[in-house]
DNA sequence: ATGAAAGCGCTAACAT
DNA sequence: ATGTTAGCGCTTTCAT
């Protein structure tokens, strides 16, 4: 077998090698690789037997060098594992593969700083949208860096789009969709209120989230609302995972904090304290009533099965696309959708809370 | 704000508008660009001043038509969203940025004309490796076409690598990383034997995939070594779905077929089948005991905690990169790694396996 | 240490 | 309908 490993023999195919072969000009095969263009069919033919007898490929850097477009837009989440933003990559790669185009992405594990590297690995690979997910850190210069790239991003004609993440105001051209994360836990706590928990434990999610901030703050005006004194000890943030979940509840279940519900920061979180719950023999939602965020599968796997927030990730991810890239099949220029968009969320009521009056163990 | 849509206004800064600020060639600004070659300290300010001036960003395209790497990996998985592929992704993800390089991700949703078409897109962008995650159909034209990728593919230089399917032999220049899922399966369902089980039906998998093949060999192979007479009834693939587990079984528990153990196709079936016990009223594992396959995270999360067989998902992604680019961190071109690997499997006991005796309710 | 110039493979005017 | 040609933005000999 021949060319076993690149560096012998035959060169790629070019545009040049199939006019060659096929007895016409580059610009002809040109025109057929791209059917933008009428071509006799016995021309068309020809040139494409030359093709398929050269093995040729056409070469997207040539492509895009001489100004198509690079067909590709990037996105960049935490990590390509959590169902968080899985599924909002789904929504991406869909809505992408329907506009012809390839998706780019990676994974900053939750460091600012590789965000932003990648937002310009991928401007420079000149993706037509920039897809940054999830809740972003409150930090000043973090802020103004992820501007600035907005601007360059803007003025090369591509987009920044912010996907579950307040938008930069102003300060810069992006796209943003963002879901109701501050109603979603309102809500959801205000359920909890209506069953008659007061003492309720808001655990996971790192503090300094935008995300975690707005579930927080929904969670404290569901509180006010109902005149509850909202109990410091009784925040307690951290980390998205489950991990954390059950270390963290392990800890203030030794500590004989007392709580009558627990709000887990999403689902996964809700499945670590559910462990540590269901390990301290403590029973849910008999004893103690849990609730997670996202609606992610596993929340219909725990049992009791859990009563979370739902949040339209696969859409969210389609919707960004369309708000930075032309939705068509072809390459028409109609202009993108609006510039930022609201998703709502709503309660999805299962089977881990139930009224505060069962309860016996704890107060 | 300027530029607020790509037509207007300042084009993107190229090397010439940079030399030209600073005052250099352009051989120059790619010198300090790549860091390849000796500059002048005070050039190099100079340069680096005037790129910061202009926001510019090198494009991709241009470098990788000069001859440069593209520096991008392609995976094809069937679905970003299911685990299985989600950590082969994230392994893949992993060691491609280790080596400074971007990942092209899409899904094919089982069809395997989208990864043919898929794996041309990503020769087109000159990917350095075109992955293929998972198990593949048995089509002899679907296998020649793969197999002409491959070589066209190599001729170029990249490479295609299969993971988690059988290699296609020296049909075709492929690297490729397995693991052993045939004795994986011989392994549990010697586990469930061990334990009194003989009638175990195996449920879901595609019945056309290689892995479903090579699991169902593992299973038959080790009812045959205890003399255990297969029942056709017993074998019921079909697909690689929570919903498939869980309607399946509910359609044979109303048939009222005799089993006292189920394996699952994967841990997601395995969870639809849960459900379809547990709504029956079967209790597992007491009435009957059930297995998995992959030891994705729900397996944990399912009560009882389900007994599946681990596959090394993330460690198989790494190791598909690292067969087909040169590991190390910068571009030095030592010879990638061997041309196949094996990985093991291994059980993981949990609690949904019981042993025969202490059943009641079935046979 | 730096510059000049020749491509890399393709597309898009502009001719014919 | 098809051919000619001039780039797209970068890297890379080859000079200096």
């Amino acid at each position: 077998m021949r060319g076993s490993s690149g560096t012998e023999g035959s060169r790629r195919a070019t545009v040049t090698d199939v006019a060659k072969l096929a007895g016409v000009s580059t610009a002809t095969v040109s025109r057929v690789l791209n059917r933008n263009y009428p071509v006799a069919g016995e021309t068309r033919t020809r040139v494409e037997a030359a093709m398929e007898q050269l093995g040729y490929v056409v070469n997207a850097h040539a492509r895009a060098l001489a100004g198509a477009s690079g067909r590709t837009v990037g996105i960049i989440v935490h990590d390509v594992v959590d169902p968080f933003y899985a599924y909002i990559a789904r929504g991406v790669e869909q809505q992408a593969a329907q506009g012809d185009r390839l998706c780019l992405v990676c994974s900053t594990h939750g460091d600012p700083k590789r965000e932003l590297a990648y937002i310009d690995l991928m401007h420079e690979r000149r993706a037509d949208a920039v897809i940054v997910v999830g809740g972003s850190v409150a930090d000043r210069t973090y802020t103004s860096e992820l501007a600035r790239r907005a601007r360059q991003l803007d003025e090369g004609g591509s987009k920044l789009v912010l996907c579950g993440r307040p938008s930069l105001g102003d300060r810069a051209p992006t796209a943003s969709v963002e879901y109701d994360n501050e109603g979603g836990a309102f809500a959801i706590t205000d359920h909890l209120l209506t069953q008659g928990h007061e003492r309720i434990l808001y655990l996971g999610g790192p503090p300094n989230l935008s995300t975690t901030r707005d579930r927080l703050a929904g969670h404290r005006r569901a509180l006010e609302l109902r005149g509850v004194t909202p109990d410091p000890r009784l925040e307690q943030p951290g980390a998205f995972s489950r991990a954390f979940g059950w270390r963290r509840l392990t800890e203030l279940l030794k500590e004989k904090l007392e709580f009558t519900a627990v709000f887990a920061a999403n689902d996964i979180v809700a499945a670590g304290a559910l462990q540590a719950l269901e390990e301290a023999g403590v029973r849910v939602p008999q004893d103690v009533s849990l609730v997670g965020y996202d609606d992610v599968p596993v929340a219909q796997e725990l049992r009791p099965r859990l009563t979370t927030v739902h949040v339209p990730l696969e859409e969210m991810g389609r919707q960004a696309v369309r708000l930075a890239v032309p939705p068509g099949e072809d390459d028409d220029w109609r202009e993108p959708m609006a510039g930022t968009l609201r998703l709502g969320t709503h309660i999805v009521v299962r089977d881990s809370v139930a009224p505060r009056e069962q309860k016996r163990r704890r107060t």
